[in-house]
DNA sequence: TAATAAAATAGGAATCATTACTATTTTAAT
DNA sequence: ATTAAAATAGTAATGATTCCTATTTTATTA
């Protein structure tokens, strides 16, 4: 832990890692908010890219037009629900193996892939199940 | 080609269809204008979203927070260069297996994957290439 | 401990991609 | 030719995110 954190920085942080799915700035907002109504929104956003930046947690990007923020840095594939939106971890070997078979016919460098999945999960198929 | 398209999302089809990159909608505004310059962006926007939803173009997303376009349908992945921001194609079998071993540990039901690499292209791996 | 400097914040304004709205125009159908 | 449907241009609205700035908090130093 190198850089010594601001309290509503370290709130962010702590909050997050309570979390399994991966909320959005606003959700940490909304959440943080809780424990102290005064912080604002730009110190969450900025935050989390700072934290982002330092590495001590990942920004997702699954094409639903919002960031999603995880505590857990270690390399795993995520899972989006086309129905309800979660986005949720997935069980799984890493694939960097296939940033080889890019490379393969490719002129350029390749440094890594980006993967997620998609369908619908466990919650939604159940029938009449809403939350 | 079922429906039969305006003169405008004809122009914007036609268009993407000399493009091996994978042009934004500004872009695709930007190139359409000299031919109709009148055109709005408006209409660029709902005729990318309506060839999109009839499966005539694609739309592709890696993380840059502009939504590109593809006039190529055909499954295959793309590589984003971090230096320029060019999304180009890449030549590489389809990784449709990985869905099974993503649902092998996995709850719900797994309809497709999203996958994309990144990395320095060709052209800004040569240095002094400004290009 | 008081004074000074550096870092961070709250709150709001600005930005940028995209979508929505509406009066008008174009195209199709009768 | 008349009427109805589809699409457009142009602009306003939206929503996520970033930027800006005066103020506050925290750290440093004498």
């Amino acid at each position: 832990m190198a850089l010594k954190h601001s309290k509503q920085r370290e709130m962010i942080k702590e909050f997050l890692m309570t979390r399994t799915d991966h909320p959005t700035a606003d959700e940490v907002y909304v959440n943080v908010r809780r424990q102290n109504p005064n912080i604002s929104l730009g110190t969450v956003y900025r935050n989390l890219t700072l934290l982002a930046d330092l590495g001590e947690i990942k920004r997702i990007r699954v094409g639903d037009g919002v960031d999603h923020f995880d505590a857990d840095t270690s390399p795993h594939y995520h899972f989006v629900c086309t129905e309800c939106g979660r986005v949720m971890d997935l069980q799984m070997k890493n694939l960097e193996e296939i940033v080889t078979l890019a490379g393969a016919n490719f002129d350029g460098q390749i440094a890594g892939h980006v993967t997620y999945f998609y369908g619908v999960c466990g919650n939604c198929k159940k029938p009449g199940t809403t939350s």
